[in-house]
RNA sequence: GGACAGGUGGCCGAGUGGUUUAAGGCAGCGGUCUUGAAAACCGCCGUGGGUGAAAGCUCACCGUGAGUUCGAAUCUCACCCUGUCCGCCA
């Protein structure tokens, strides 16, 4: 959400930045909202004096009642009696107005930041070399995660549709275990190494929630829905519950940055992308994933990016994972993200670098939804708060990588050494 | 799901239609006193908005929303949440 006195006080910055967004009637958006902002704040100017002198002579009613002068309380109260209307109707025209305001900024996408390249595309995302790890295996042949896992008896796609559609899949034995073996190993590193604090959040959310880190309202047909009125939503990524969990407070600056991690599932209805990844299990409709998520000042929400960053990545190091790292242009980043790191992780099956995280600094944007705010070490109140998500990683697509990238020739695949004490020693799964 | 009781500033808590400008206390900040500290005393101490160069003036906010009234923390209606008990239940 943006602040409107920002907008007032520089249209031109705004309009720019949506423009690089890719929105092309930017300027008539801008001046839209600020005719709005105008007319609101011209109520307002005229409603509030009517209420001053309503205040005023109620005051005065009081008194003079007290001291049983009725003739003058009568004339106070016709005078009032008369600006009530007035007032009633400024009041419903505020609210209106206000309503209109709000409803107009809330589907308006966050600016990029100024290091965000340009582009329309993911075409245009632009490496970030200093961050590209590894290189791709050898292999002969490699065949995809899902001819491996189905070959080990321990994927399966056509129950999963029997009890639940396209897109669900049933893990068993091993595979079940690995997937339980990749979070815990995602969860230690990152509140061993990083700091993070282990969450387990709700997974089902109100609509405010939902409203706070921006995919309501514009992104409603991407949502699990439950109820019909004041309904949940199954969350689509754990940074909903987690970000949200600082939502209406002020928090001290002394406890940020704040850094929570969480293993959940994550539902998403995946409108819009059929015939996308149909086969296997890169896009389901529920997957689990490790998130972090960092609540910072706005001084330090730069570096905590990069810092964020390299712990999504640390997963695919200890993993020894090859993959590379691309900011997002201007036009393939989300609906609330100011900058995006997104981690590829390479897929032999595919023979292509696939999205395995992907890493956000919203900024104030977020904040700006939530409400939430940080006092200063004199306890004075300070604007909004920058907050920042990342996978650390998808654990889905983490169990296809390390089944393509660690399949063996006779169909079984070996177990990456940092998961083997999870796997209770195991070294390889193999067909039973 | 049902019954009852509640929701007031960072915290506790008074307040059932009009000097409420939300009492009082705790915590916090500044000061007086003191060699220093404690105690005592004095002062300050919510958020957001409009207007203004500023000082200031002003509006809204007592769970949320709507309403009654000249005037609402206080009355009415709806909803949300918390607690306790009952029911159900991993």
């Amino acid at each position: 959400m943006h602040d409107i006195k920002a907008i007032r006080e520089d249209r031109d910055a705004f309009v720019r930045g949506l423009k690089r967004r890719g929105l092309s009637e930017a300027e008539t958006l801008a001046d839209g909202l600020l005719a709005q902002d105008k007319a609101l704040r011209e109520l307002l100017t005229r409603l509030q004096s009517g209420q001053a002198r309503r205040n005023d002579a109620s005051k005065l009613i009081g008194q003079a009642k007290q001291k049983k002068d009725e003739a003058q309380a009568k004339a106070l109260m016709d005078e009032v009696a008369g600006l009530k209307d007035a007032i009633q109707q400024g009041e419903a025209e505020q609210r209106d107005l206000e309503q209109k305001l709000r409803d107009a900024l809330a589907v308006i996408p966050n600016i990029p930041g100024a290091d965000v390249p340009d582009g329309a595309n993911e075409a245009a995302n632009v490496a970030v070399v200093s961050r590209a790890f590894g290189k791709p295996p050898g292999l002969n042949n490699p065949k995809q995660h899902f001819e491996i896992g189905e070959a080990l008896g321990q994927m399966d796609f056509e129950r999963a549709a029997k009890v639940s559609g396209a897109r669900f899949v049933y893990l068993k034995g091993d595979l079940a275990k690995l997937e339980r073996a990749i979070a815990s190993f995602m969860l230690d590193t990152h509140t061993q190494q990083f700091g993070y604090t282990e969450v387990s959040p709700p997974v089902l959310v109100k609509s405010t929630a939902m409203f706070g880190t921006g995919q309501l309202p514009k992104f409603q047909d991407d949502l699990f829905r439950i109820g019909d009125d004041d309904p949940f939503w199954l969350v689509p990524t754990a940074e909903v519950p987690l970000t949200n969990y600082v939502a209406d407070e002020i928090l001290g600056e002394a406890e940020l940055p704040l850094r929570m991690t969480a293993f959940t599932p994550c539902f998403r209805a995946e409108a819009g992308a059929a015939g996308k990844d149909t086969r296997g299990m890169i896009r389901m409709h529920q997957f689990s994933k490790v998130e972090l998520v960092s609540i910072t000042t706005p001084e330090q929400s730069q570096a905590e990016h990069e810092r964020i960053t390299d712990a999504a990545q640390e997963i695919l190091k200890k993993l020894d994972l090859a993959h590379r790292v691309v900011t997002l242009c201007t036009g393939d980043m989300g609906f609330s993200a100011e900058k995006t790191y997104d981690i590829e992780v390479w897929l032999p099956g595919q023979n292509a670098y696939r999205e395995i995280s992907s890493c956000s600094n919203c900024g104030a944007f977020q904040a700006r939804r939530m409400n939430t705010r940080y006092r200063n070490a004199e306890g004075k109140v300070q604007g909004p708060v920058h907050t920042l998500n990342g996978s650390g990683l998808a654990v889905g697509r983490t169990l296809v990588a390390i089944l393509e990238n660690y399949q063996e020739a006779d169909g079984s695949v070996a177990v990456p050494s940092v998961l083997q004490s999870y796997m209770g020693g195991k070294t390889k799964i193999a067909k039973v």
